[in-house]
DNA sequence: CTGAAAGCGCTTACAG
DNA sequence: CTGAAAGCGCTTACAG
């Protein structure tokens, strides 16, 4: 540290450390962006010097003359926090947070929930104060993704974004996959007369887990049977509600194949106050394997979804697209974990 | 936007907004750092030419100028994991990040979870790269906390730092005033053998939590049974195996306060796996009035921690820190809950 | 491999 | 009230 005139602790720039070394601030420069051309003896003497002088780089310099901002948003777009309350947002938050921080690259959280926000959010990102954006809004009403696309920033989504086809590079779970394999699981369990909760049918987790329930119900010469499907919202007193839905159109169902944990845990609930016992007389299948999982009685049989992987590839595809790189969808596997619940 | 040679957009500068208005950039800047010696005639000029132009300011380069950096770093430092499984994270996180937002100020949000994440981080925020610090850590083995005020880095933590007294700023809320409405509610209810599970001694939630507790007891002439207190984690199941503690060294139990709600759900869990009712064999009151106390059933009775406040608070004193002011402590009042629990 | 120098886009005394 | 100019700390062709 440098002490100026008023007494304030000024940060070793460069300069303090290139005249530490005796080279020049090319050199230094240089060597802090991959030691390309840089003399073995040039080099000790610059980590000499970085060492004594506790240089660390101005990010705000090297922004301005790079163009770079070596930050990347993350963008949540719910305007009904829902995300915001569900146990998964949490894990992916913080796993982008740490996969991005082993690159040495600061997270913005930005938060839309209003169309303000959103309209001052798109233009602070086009403005070019982030790299890039992950993005975790599921709805497909949200122009977002779009306008980010449009103005040709690097861009992630978390979930297929419904709508955009293959233009949006996204990391998603198995949606479908992972319905068929719990309805499976259900059938296989004994149980016959399968309800479905679903999520909102703007979503591709609404649309597609229902896709797979249908699946299997097909697979099994099962009738597909409409009162037996409620759509829910992803909220735990939506999974209530919708549950005590089911139970009023079809008293007679001995499971339940609900599309988040979250409400799953909703629907224990409701079926609990209903008289009914989880899983004796009806089993509860759920979906994401998120704290919610656990925090009920009976723990829910449920359907991991990756979080750690996900997040992991979405900086892994960002970062690709912030260097250049095309990048296209990506599907993980989801796993079934059997508990007490079904 | 001006498109360059190579096709990609360069954003308008400072440079493109005085020519379009025909002034000089520096009338363009002051315009832009509240308009102060700019004449009426200018100021509309410049105002038309940045609606017209599109222009945002480029932060690196203001920031390069200024030295600030005008963002802020929320800085969770929380070995075990512990905070953010906590459904009170998010809703402080999210607070502190629309209150920030108000104010145009990007949040980094940044997690250190091992000591070499600490060093590495307390190594950037002191290099100048946000302008304040809100703290998040309870544990009072965090140097972090008496590094970055002997660094003079502006900090508001989030509770009261253990040990550090009042040489750092903090919001918190009333945790002792807080316990002893609790536990009243509990005497007033009936309850004369009161359990309690703090939260860990080495925080002061934990140790004035308790306080408050032995407080009323001994205001109420019961006398202080150490076999009544467990301490717990803070964690759901913690919670429940404290919960089990207790009751085998205290079967008699009328009553349980329990230190925060996620740890009083996994308390209710373990009441009725004992075969206890809740709450007419032992009533359970919360602390918090988090997420996790409407998720459980019973609904639980618990003291309101005002995180909404809470954030305000600690945005607003952060801001009033980077301009210069002192700040001290802050105590915020919290509200009983009546629900089912007690 | 290395140094000198231009340039990134802004702010801010300074002179008028 | 306004403009010209220096300076913030870095990167990167360029010439050697």
């Amino acid at each position: 540290m440098t002490t100026s005139a008023n007494g304030r602790r000024r940060p070793p720039t460069i300069h303090d450390v290139a005249r530490e070394a005796g080279v020049s601030r090319g050199t230094v420069s240089r060597f802090l962006n991959g030691g390309h051309y840089v003399s073995p003896a040039a080099r000790r003497a610059v980590e000499a010097a970085i060492r004594k002088t506790g240089y660390v780089v101005n990010r705000h310099a090297r922004s301005l003359s790079t163009g770079r901002s070596d930050s990347v948003a993350f963008l949540l777009t719910e305007p009904q926090e829902k995300f915001f309350e569900d146990p998964n947002f949490n894990v992916l938050l913080r796993g982008c947070t740490e996969r991005l921080a082993q690159h040495d690259i600061p997270l913005l959280l930005m938060l839309a929930a209003s169309d303000d926000d959103r309209r001052r959010l798109t233009r602070y990102i086009t403005s070019g104060h982030v790299d890039g954006v992950l993005l975790v809004s599921s709805h497909s009403g949200d122009p977002v993704a779009a306008e980010l696309r449009d103005a040709g920033i690097p861009l992630v989504a978390c979930g297929k974004p419904l709508g955009l086809g293959s233009k949006v590079s996204y990391v998603a779970a198995a949606d479908r996959d992972g319905a068929q394999e719990m309805v499976r699981h259900l059938l296989a369990g004994g149980r016959r007369r399968i309800g479905m909760i679903t999520g909102p049918l703007d979503t591709p987790g609404g649309t597609d887990r229902l896709a797979g329930y249908r699946d299997v119900l097909a697979e099994a010469e099962l009738p597909y049977d409409p009162a037996l499907v409620v759509e829910g919202d992803y909220r735990r007193t939506g999974g209530e509600q919708a549950a005590r839905r089911l139970l009023a159109q079809a008293p007679d169902i001995d499971a339940v194949f609900v599309a988040s944990d979250l409400m799953a845990a909703g629907v224990v609930n409701a079926l609990h106050q209903s008289g009914r016992s989880v899983p004796d007389d009806i089993a509860v299948g759920g979906f994401d394997d998120s704290a919610a999982a656990t925090a009920v009685t009976p723990a829910l049989t449920t359907m991991r979804q990756p979080y750690d992987r996900i997040s992991a590839e979405m900086v892994r595809m960002l970062l690709a697209q912030i260097a250049g790189e095309d990048t296209a969808g990506v599907i993980l596997p989801t796993e079934l974990v059997v508990r007490d619940s079904a």
